[in-house]
DNA sequence: GGCATATAGTTGTTTGTGCAACTATTCAAA
DNA sequence: TTTGAATAGTTGCACAAACAACTATATGCC
């Protein structure tokens, strides 16, 4: 049986991510209001960066969901930024290991704050069963289609 | 108390859209393979408007949940692909109001084909009443967001 | 009527994304 | 060991989004 359960209306949200467009949007104004000057694109390689830094853009692809050429721009601009730094890899020369700087380092906390903050915001008066639930099912949707 | 219930990787996943963007991604790529000519973007447009034609741009703005810039960029490059005009309203010569050419009506049947066609593909193996519930969460979401 | 203000839409600039085509390096098989 | 395929990254191009600054028209108040 087909899972065709959705109304036009849902069907239209789905597809074009209101919901998560309406998140990123909080949060970087939250960045601009805060003085910290970086998109929402550039904080999200830095979110996997302070998770483990010195991983190559290839990595940076796999674990942003983005195509290389999107990451080549992202690190370029993160560079200019003075967040990041390109550092050849010793074993193989085709990879550039992407490594913070201590301004980056720095950036860490407060812009963690401030995603905590936006998505407490959003998940206002829903219960944590649904939150629950509705990570499930985007997982999943990710998995299906990734 | 807060709804702090976003473990690292998951709060990424929901503040950049994963899902959503597999989603967008999926269809775009079913429009390329049956050689529709447009994008996403313009897609979502046209959505709006074989609801409703003749809306002004601003109509649209609300509608799309985007600004007006982006709007008139997207309108200029559906007429410049001949899907829709801009007739300029008789009460009130600042609106723009926008109408289907008949190659976009065409367009209709295809792509909410190929759109629900993704939307089983990404719902597969969801069961029915997680899906309701994740609907559910997200519009509550962009509720307590736009 | 005339002027301030609001509204609809456009343009310029920066940033990001996807695709295709490209270079450089590595790896593996003949 | 050489040569062809795979992999990492970059560049060019078209499209889209956010913000600010702009034009044109409408509205409301004196």
């Amino acid at each position: 049986m087909p899972n065709n359960q959705f109304k036009r209306g849902e069907l239209y949200s789905f597809i074009t991510g209101k919901a998560s467009t309406a998140i990123a949007r909080r949060l970087q104004k939250k960045f601009n209001t805060a003085g910290l000057n970086i998109t929402i694109e550039q904080w999200s390689l830095l979110y996997h960066l302070w998770k483990q830094e010195g991983i190559s853009q290839q990595e940076l692809c796999n674990a942003t969901f983005r195509d290389k050429p999107s990451i080549t721009r992202l690190v370029d601009n993160l560079e200019k930024l003075n967040l990041v730094k390109r550092v050849a890899s010793e074993s193989d020369r085709r990879i550039n290991l992407i490594y913070l700087t201590k301004q980056a380092q720095k950036l860490q906390e407060d812009t963690m704050a401030l995603a905590e903050e936006t998505l407490n915001e959003a998940l206002e008066t829903v219960p944590a069963d649904k939150v629950d639930i509705c990570k499930e099912v985007l997982q999943i949707v990710y998995d299906n289609l990734k």
